[in-house]
DNA sequence: TATGAATGAGTATTCATTCAT
DNA sequence: AATGAATGAATACTCATTCAT
């Protein structure tokens, strides 16, 4: 925990993250992440158990401050409306700002070593019982509709999920600025959400 | 092209969807996948080029015959809420009868092998403009609101994958049988489509 | 040793020499000389024992044809002057003629297979005893001056083979033609031979 | 390029020309090689690209060697007479001194694979041009008769050539050793040059 | 006889991991 | 702690040979 151990351990995983994303996990040799993180090969074997040590480490590491981030950000959030689309806007902007986690994510997540797998899963039903709470008290609080609330988040995620595979995937990206405010429409009318505009527009009607 | 040439040819393919749902590619030897069609190493050699044509070959076959099937059933559909509910029923019902698929969907897709990933998203493309096109449709008939169509697909698809995905990570896969319409609820009300409950209970009200 | 029988061997035969002869030995596979032979891998099997059986059989047929040849033709000579001549010109004619063949006597004569190496030492034995008998011939006549009649053998064979060699190796091989008698008068040279035009110019010095 | 460095690629070297000359190139297995060097089967790959890349860079290494001592031994001599001498001397007492080599050279020179068909020529063309130079100043100082210098020099590299190829196939090789000066009268005889013995006998008849 | 699909033993090469320095 | 040379287990692919037809 000295300094200078932080420092290579932190070079390592950010070697690890840009190999993995440009070559996934198997054609990442451990040689090519020990050039590019500046240090001999044997010394990744002072940091991590093994290869897949990495792996783990790696996404728990980069998942957890995601998850951190979300936390942080909706805490600041009072409305469900509002919870969403910050959960929204982070989690585009984050896979953006961190490219390499994203395309990592979405190629390693889905690993099918089961020891890989199951340390991935950790921090990913960590982000899934977030969304699930929100939409929890949304239902409860009354400002939403949704039956299975399994099903919802699902909906949620996957349309994020979705929309960054495509992102990453995509030769020449184009930016997903803007795209969160339709999202959010339609995660609203998914979830019979009177956003501020429809409340506005029905007491109009009303009266 | 002879029946029992075609008959080795499905067996491996049959082999290596089970091994590369079970272990992923890389983790799937060529003498395993033998083992498993029940022929020699070498014979694989005689139906495909190398072990990243089984691949490919794997995906285009088992997705080209999903897609038909998926073409097949839209055919039948009139409105944009039948053509809906039929991928949705016909994803989740297709998925369920090949686990392996299923799960080697979720796996190699993201595959980060440049050739595979190619091979890989041909197929995946096909799929995608076939809901975009019941998507634009349904906007031009009126019978739907999207402004973006694009994220519609991305929605309505990353639902279902997400739906797959937890269905195949889980240990004990409950049945998905019962959420088709839940998830069409949740898309009718991000796509502002009026289904028939939704249509009755609207008229109730206006009377 | 029925007639289509006897045309199959040959046929596998010369393709195998020209085969040999392109890729050597061991770059030759059975289906290449199979196809080039027209006929089915497993065919050759009912003509051969082996891969190495047709090595070996080859050199010896076809080494075996152009001692006969040498024999044949020596057989008409009468001096040891033309005895040397005659197996000057054979030589380098047949080999020129048969280039496959000496493509592959050049190479595969020293292939290290220990039993491919005494099958094919045979044949050639033969030859160089035929060499020797006309040099031992040559001295008892006192025709010619060698002290060790082996090595003059090596002398003889080694400069046609070397010439062989040469013509083999180079791209667009010139022809060995002319060159008969810059050898010969070489060999007169070396055995101390005093061939015709020498004896009269001798005789003509000497009167 | 360390001392344990060179040693490594030294043994490896050591271990491939013994194990090439004994099975040959095709027969001799990477793990032998390793073996016999003592070293593991990954080892060897830290020192060359392939198996091929052994061949070539024995080939040159050992031939390099041989055609540095030629060349200095040469060096070292006044008359023509004297160079072919040196010469045969040292192609002779190399090759038996290099045993390994000298089965080598004769089974592997007529390697049929282009990439170290073409590496073994060079160093072989270079042995060749020394030849044909001592050859091209003999004619020119009148010490010798010769019209085709390539001839000449095909019939003196084929006789040495011949020699060390029965030396070598023989299981029970005798000694060469006395046969330089036979060899070197034959040369004398074929180039009509004069030697000391020669030139006294000449003398002694003409007076 | 002839076929050629099927076999499976054999091998060059890679790469995660170790350990002497 | 750090190194990187050395290790050797692991594996895709080839091809001589067989044998049911």
């Amino acid at each position: 925990m000295s300094r200078p151990r932080e420092e290579k351990y932190q070079a390592i995983l950010d070697a690890a993250t840009e190999a993995f994303a440009e070559y996934g996990f198997f054609n990442s040799q451990i040689s090519k992440i020990a050039k590019l993180a500046g240090v001999a090969d044997g010394t990744i074997y002072l940091y991590f158990k093994n290869k897949e040590d990495i792996l783990i480490s790696l996404f728990q590491e980069r998942m957890g401050q995601f998850i951190n981030e979300i936390r942080q950000e909706t805490a600041k959030c009072q409305t469900t409306q509002e919870q969403l689309m910050c959960i929204i806007r982070t989690h585009l902007r984050y896979m953006q700002e961190n490219r390499s986690l994203a395309m990592f994510t979405q190629i390693e997540l889905r690993q099918s070593n089961p020891d890989i797998r199951e340390a991935i899963s950790g921090p990913l039903r960590e982000y899934f019982q977030i969304i699930e709470q929100v939409l929890t008290e949304g239902v409860s609080k009354g400002v939403m509709v949704l039956s299975e609330v399994k099903v919802g988040r699902q909906m949620f995620f996957g349309t994020l999920d979705a929309m960054i595979s495509d992102w990453v995937i995509s030769k020449k990206p184009r930016s997903l600025q803007g795209m969160e405010e339709v999202v959010f429409d339609l995660m609203c009318g998914a979830f019979k959400i009177q956003d501020r505009k429809t409340e506005l527009l029905t007491k109009d009607t009303l009266n």
